[in-house]
DNA sequence: GTTATATGCTTTCGATGAAGACGCAATATG
DNA sequence: CATATTGCGTCTTCATCGAAAGCATATAAC
């Protein structure tokens, strides 16, 4: 399961992206319209900011916008950034590699199985974009 | 990432169908192995003696064995078991689910996408088997 | 029935994550 | 320049998780 860090870090990016007309968007107005608490939404921001996903404003007029295109944001991106590793198990990870103790990788069936899981995973996560969880109407 | 005690759980659950021979198998030989600390382990064996995939026996000769066939125990059961939900959101989990708030389901993009990981996944972990994982030898 | 051997149960401690309180720093507007 | 607005930084609190310690209970062997 996500942490709630990572849930709110997908919902704010979806509201800036169907609000987005170039305008700055407050923090206030993202916490309150998608429940999220203000202080812990702050920090969230302030690392997509860091990362280069978003951009600030201060003063009045101000808040957060996208510094990248919106379709140009993976989701994977996002969850490596806030998240951490997308695999199940350290030793299977592409970004955050951790070898395992008392375990042959080559001959692991834990570990080839959560490649495959990994592999799956990727598939998704590396083709959408924030702006294509934005977007959707069905 | 899965908690340390998924990760032990899957890690005794292999050792103990490696070794199988119908003997009980002690506590603290699957923790030295597997480098499991032992008093965690305790706690993750009872939690799988209590769901009834395994079994014991006290005293001396005592110890743990499969109370079910190893063929039998898929992957996706331990996961929901020791670490809850396999969906990475509440209100995609089919054995956990949770209503969003401020998200209307059918039309969010964010757990539609979340749906395809977690189908995803599930294809992958309902039919692998602790034999699977256990007896690979590549 | 006593003893050694194992599991079973409860409590505790430290580390981490979620969340709130308060004050500081930057900036647009008059 | 003054002030209101808004993002930024730090410190505290509370819950959960990982891990360990200690005592209780069951049983095989003698």
């Amino acid at each position: 399961m996500l942490s709630m860090k990572t849930q709110y870090a997908f919902k704010a990016l979806m509201y800036l992206a169907q609000k987005d007309n170039g305008e700055p968007i407050l923090i206030a107005e993202i916490a309150e319209k998608k429940n999220i608490p203000l202080k812990f939404l702050e920090n969230i921001l302030l690392e997509l900011k860091k990362a280069g996903v978003l951009d600030s404003k201060k003063g009045k007029g101000g808040g957060y916008f996208f510094n990248q295109r919106p379709t140009d944001v993976r989701l994977a991106k996002i969850m490596r950034l806030i998240e951490g590793p997308i695999a199940l198990l350290p030793c299977v990870s592409l970004n955050f590699y951790q070898k395992c103790k008392n375990c042959d990788e080559r001959h692991c069936g834990l570990s080839n199985v959560m490649k495959e899981v990994r592999d799956a995973t990727l598939l998704i996560l590396e083709n959408k974009t924030v702006a294509d969880i934005a977007f959707i109407n069905i």
